[in-house]
DNA sequence: CGTATGTCAGCTGTACTGACATGT
DNA sequence: CACATGTCAGTACAGCTGACATAC
């Protein structure tokens, strides 16, 4: 007979799960330029920290290499990446943009990619995204 | 031409999504009792908040009725809850636990229901809790 | 040989839209 | 009549596991 979870716990416990439903549903409806949301998530990434690989990418993105084959797999399919071989490592592939993708990641700074970033820095001060940052920080530890 | 997002908001946007998809990983793989996630998550609102109805029950997990729907015919078939009509609104149904469903709930106290809970009161400590309460009420009005 | 990388195929969970029957 | 409630059908997305080829 465990004790019953604190108010504030429960409370927690209860719109965390709410919350980041809405705002997934929020991101959703916004323009993507024809990018699902997790293309549109590796198509930033690869823009703002350069090449990398499945692998890489999969840790980065909190996924399974297998997931993020296949969402690789879409972005080649535009032809928005680009797949070569590691000369040092046979085994993996250097993933990196394309011309076609290096222009759509900074076309979408005004889209879905940016979009959440530059919303916390409309409506919240300083102080509330260092209360933001530090809830992320805390959460990251039970996962 | 919009400026560049702050450091902090940058951080947090990057952060959000992938903090958020750990920690639905790391719920998925608790024991359920054989529920699925938002089963579960309908089956300990009804028992904390009492008898509902579809579209309060969409709105207060933050989906549409149609997606409700799916969710309370399968805690149906498995006979957890009892869909009655509502004698003032032959509209509505009264959607209320069945006696099984008193019992999954109860016994899930010690499975996924309650674990997010329980997790942050003995991870964290009050001011800790406080932090992210605010941080969740921040985020949900960008929601 | 065992280990690591990447891929393919198939499955599950979740929410969506559109269309519809029914009751207020 | 317009409007609200609930349901069914079809679709999209995103993650998973298992099996496998290839390279270290």
């Amino acid at each position: 007979m465990s004790p019953d979870p604190s108010p504030a716990a429960a409370a927690a416990a209860r719109d965390l799960v709410v919350v980041f439903r809405r705002l997934r549903a929020r991101l959703r409806e916004l323009p993507s330029g024809g990018l699902t949301p997790s293309q549109t998530s590796v198509l930033v990434r690869l823009h703002r920290d350069g090449a990398s690989t499945t692998t890489a990418l999969a840790l980065a993105e909190g996924v399974r290499s297998q997931s993020m084959t296949a969402t690789l797999g879409a972005l080649d399919d535009l032809g928005l990446i680009e797949r070569s071989p590691d000369p040092d490592d046979g085994r993996r592939h250097i993933i990196a943009l394309s011309a076609a993708g290096q222009a759509k990641a900074s076309a979408d700074k005004q889209g879905r990619g940016e979009w959440l970033a530059r919303e916390l820095d409309r409506r919240f001060d300083a102080s509330q995204l260092e209360t933001i940052n530090a809830a992320l920080a805390l959460l990251g530890k039970l996962a």
